[in-house]
DNA sequence: GTCTATAGCATGATAGAC
DNA sequence: GTCTATCATGCTATAGAC
């Protein structure tokens, strides 16, 4: 190997930073990070090994570098879609799960840094913060929505940003485990369906009369 | 190494292979499967690197085997569970999500089954047939209870199911991320939730009359 | 069936030319 | 900053004694 120079991205400056990364998207993913190897990363990349050291200074430290870029995307990106409002935050977050659950590399990857975070303290520092990020911005979106509305959601919002977030993770999980079993929508709907459930019934009381 | 023996089970006969399963699930889950050496895991098991070839084959063998025994102990105790009535499924459940949740070796090895799935067919097709047996349990709750009580969900059974399990791992993984953030009873709340918000409305119509 | 010892190979990281 | 060549180490798997 070494000498594979698939992809080499000509007459860039810096391009050899882009490149590594998206190859190390690609073979992280692929093969988890204990399983890629920093010979085919670079090769993926149509550089030299060396590359790697000069730019990044260890195999961690480009993981490190990914994840960070990765989640500096993926917190944009939901800020954005909560910014159209309700309505518009649900069918957002509806599509980015569709998205995010189709993508084989996507969902690997998001395994991989959960699962490389809860061996390492600094990406799980890093990890917990971007998910902090993301619920403090559905928080925000529900606290709106109920100030619109004037409806008790019967759930504090933290804990509701906490269910947005597991349901949207399990989906992609199932998504990806058994594509036919995740329909179009379903996120949005069961969503809703829990919003009209809380607001029904005080937290307190169980199903009285039926 | 390979001079440990920090656990050596005395007179088993066979007791090398309950020894070299446990300290492969302790193993696997801390270190992840490539980062996971047959040496370590014989060591902590007590026993010589040749005692894993002898008994399972590979390394590969080895992972397979502890997940099919994880995997039949799971089902079994989510269909006990279930054997209870809706009710105490319920229950049962959200008590499986707390202890899954806060046991570190369990959703770590969750998390490297899920992904080693991705990876290999064979154990793609043995985690699906798993999580299948788990949703069919789910539904037929589902549909007893709906028998019982006379009210239609608002959503296929399998969805629903789908939609249980999925929020089931995605708390898990919140909770190991975070776990403040996942109060003991969430999940039975947001199920209960859930089911009188999908009950209330019909399929077909979006929020109308208030 | 379980041990010790080792083969055979792949890996992360570095040195030094350019 | 990027290359090629290499080092030192760690790995899975096997051989052969018992």
């Amino acid at each position: 190997m070494a000498e594979v120079r698939r992809r080499r991205a000509r007459g860039g400056v810096a391009r050899t930073r882009e490149a590594l990364l998206q190859a190390a998207a690609e073979i992280f993913a692929e093969r988890g990070y204990d399983g890629a190897s920093v010979d085919e990363i670079a090769g993926t990349a149509g550089v030299s090994v060396g590359s790697i050291y000069s730019r990044f200074g260890s195999k961690r430290d480009l993981f490190r570098e990914l994840m960070s870029e990765y989640m500096e995307r993926d917190l944009a990106r939901v800020r954005d879609g909560f910014a159209a409002g309700p309505e518009g935050g649900l069918r957002v977050l509806d599509d980015l799960l569709q998205e995010t659950a189709a993508s084989r590399r996507q969902t690997l990857l998001d395994a991989e840094t959960w699962a490389s975070a809860m061996r390492s303290p600094r990406l799980r520092s890093m990890l917990a913060e971007h998910e902090n990020g993301v619920r403090s911005a559905a928080a925000e979106l529900v606290q709106q929505e109920r100030a619109a509305t004037g409806h008790e959601l019967g759930m504090p919002d933290d804990e509701f940003a906490v269910v947005l977030t597991a349901l949207f993770h399990g989906l992609c999980r199932q998504h990806r485990l058994a594509p036919g079993s995740v329909p179009r929508g379903l996120y949005a709907r069961t969503v809703l369906a829990l919003a009209r459930g809380l607001a029904e019934q005080p937290p307190g009381a169980d199903r009285p009369g039926h």
